[in-house]
RNA sequence: GGUGAGGUGGCAGAGCGGCUAUGCGUUCGCCUGCAGAGCGAAUCUAUAGGGGUUCGAAUCCCUUCCUCACCUCCA
């Protein structure tokens, strides 16, 4: 498959001889994580869905930043140690991104957790003059390196002349950053230098190192983090071990609201939580791929509905699916759904393929959606055709993290018996006795739909913003 | 100011030299006792403005305007 690569700014073809190994940015742990966390994480977890479903092997590391100034100020606010901070939000990370139907990676390294590391990583840049000790702590010396900026294609005398460089005296080159910052309060670690934190960026060019090696196949994150932090990675990288860091960086959009970055610092965040309250993990993660993910989307209900509507289309067809008849199939809706089937698979497969195209992707599933639901509305959808379209369906269900909600065996049979108490009572044309069941059918979650000869029924996720 | 990404029908969103997706919406039907988040049909020929290149451009080049992001922490 080929994937954007932003360093060298053309679209590259994963190495997939081997495994895939991914590393990718995850979040500060200082506060609730929000739809924009989410967006990044769903499409590198699809992404992963995607080539594990093609048989080859993926290796997948995401961090947590769980040594910060926010995470020590929110401490000293709330009056606990910044481990308690930050073991809270993990936690609230996995119970939110679970529910997401995100699969966990195979680490999440913790920084604090790799002092040592990171330790022996600047250590080694001290040695090779990359990096210099000052009175607040070791920096890396960004002229050292010549490469500097080839991520974000900036040039370094711009970034001297930019405003927005801090001014600090102990450095000595403005650009230079910490790589260990001296510190006397806690959080707090030994080092050669004297006590302190590691810097931001070390941290996560020491786990990917440790973890992945050099020159490993993916090094993914949001936009935003592409200056300084990335690029900084691949100075302390590329000047440590003197490989190349990562074969392909990939970069996810912004979530947007009203046109403007959804951040912290602007305050306009919809947390993991929220939004899956009111819209529930299917939706969120179809939102995620509205888009291309290398594209801003916008956050904003209208958008959000409409996916509603095209879930319950889903759901219809699945159901419709699993509770099809057993009559024979009419041959020509076999070759049409053949080959819708045939058409989808192929569609869905080379849009992924295509530097990930998401939107193309479910444009084709939903084809395949529609031409199930054309073959049922007319009552022909028979088992034989269930079979052939089922097995599709659920892969590609599976490989963009969807779930139908399911139902249970007692569920079934209960409902079943209502149904057809139900059809006894319409025969009867006792439409207010027959209304009353189907009110007590929809509180379990079930909607029917009466076709002519059958009544479908389907359960529905229960979707907060609907209510 | 610098750098990057963009501006496509009422909206969302692909396409990236010829075949002008797809979805939502809207309208009208079908089905139904009603209902439907189901089905059908219609609607919508769009590509920021101005120049080029070409037999042919939304797609390539130039230019103007506009939007967003990054240049500080950020997914």
């Amino acid at each position: 498959m080929k994937i954007f690569d932003t360093l060298s700014v053309t679209e590259k073809e994963l190495d997939t001889t081997s495994k895939v190994r991914i590393y990718l940015c995850g979040v500060t742990v200082y506060d609730d994580s929000h739809i924009g966390h989410a967006r990044t994480i769903i499409v590198f977890d699809i992404l992963r869905r995607f080539l594990e479903s093609k048989g080859i092997k993926v290796e997948f590391i995401q961090n947590f930043t769980d040594v910060d100034d926010k995470i020590i100020n929110r401490a000293r606010t709330e009056n606990v140690s910044s481990d308690k901070i930050s073991s809270k939000y993990i936690e609230n990370y996995f119970e939110g991104f679970d529910s997401l139907n995100v699969k966990r990676a195979d680490r999440y390294p913790k920084a604090t957790e790799h002092i040592d590391d990171m330790v022996s990583l600047i250590k080694g840049l001290v040695e090779k003059d990359f990096a210099y000790i000052s009175r607040n702590g070791v920096y890396f010396s960004v002229s050292k390196f010549h490469e500097y900026g080839k991520l974000s294609k900036k040039k370094t005398d711009e970034l001297i002349s930019g405003a927005r460089v801090e001014v600090d005296d102990t450095k000595k080159d403005p650009l230079d950053f910490a790589l260990w910052k001296f510190a006397d309060d806690e959080p707090r670690w030994e080092s050669p230098w004297g006590g302190g934190r590691p810097g931001w960026h070390i941290e996560c060019s020491a786990m990917s190192l440790k973890y992945l090696g050099s020159d490993f196949e993916i090094h993914g994150g949001g936009r935003d983090l592409i200056f300084p932090h990335h690029e900084n990675e691949i100075a302390q990288s590329e000047s440590y071990s003197g490989k190349n860091f990562a074969k392909i960086w990939m970069h996810v959009g912004m979530v947007t609201i009203h046109g403007e970055k959804m951040s912290k610092s602007l305050g306009n965040t919809k947390s993991v939580d929220f939004v899956l309250k009111k819209w529930g993990p299917n939706i969120i993660r179809l939102f995620c791929l509205s888009g291309h993910y290398s594209k801003p989307i916008d956050y904003s209900e209208d958008a959000l509905k409409e996916i509603i509507t095209k879930w319950r289309q889903v759901e219809n067809c699945y159901y419709e699916l699993i509770l099809s008849g057993d009559e024979a199939a009419i041959a020509e809706d076999t070759k049409f759904i053949e080959d819708a089937i045939k058409e989808t698979k192929k569609e869905f497969d080379e849009a992924l393929s295509s530097d990930f195209n998401t939107p193309l992707a479910t444009s084709a599933f939903f084809k395949l959606v529609k031409a199930t639901n054309q073959i049922a509305a007319s009552e022909r959808l028979v088992s034989s055709i269930s079979k052939m379209v089922l097995p599709a369906l659920d892969q590609m269900l599976d490989i963009l993290g969807l779930e139908v909600s399911q139902i249970t065996l007692k569920e079934k049979n209960e409902i079943n018996e209502l149904i057809s108490q139900r059809n006894l009572l319409r025969s009867q044309k006792n439409f207010q006795d027959a209304d009353i069941i189907r009110k007590k059918i929809s509180d379990m979650g079930v909607v029917l739909i009466d076709h002519k000869k059958k009544t479908l029924w389907m359960k529905q996720e229960k979707i907060g913003a609907e209510n």
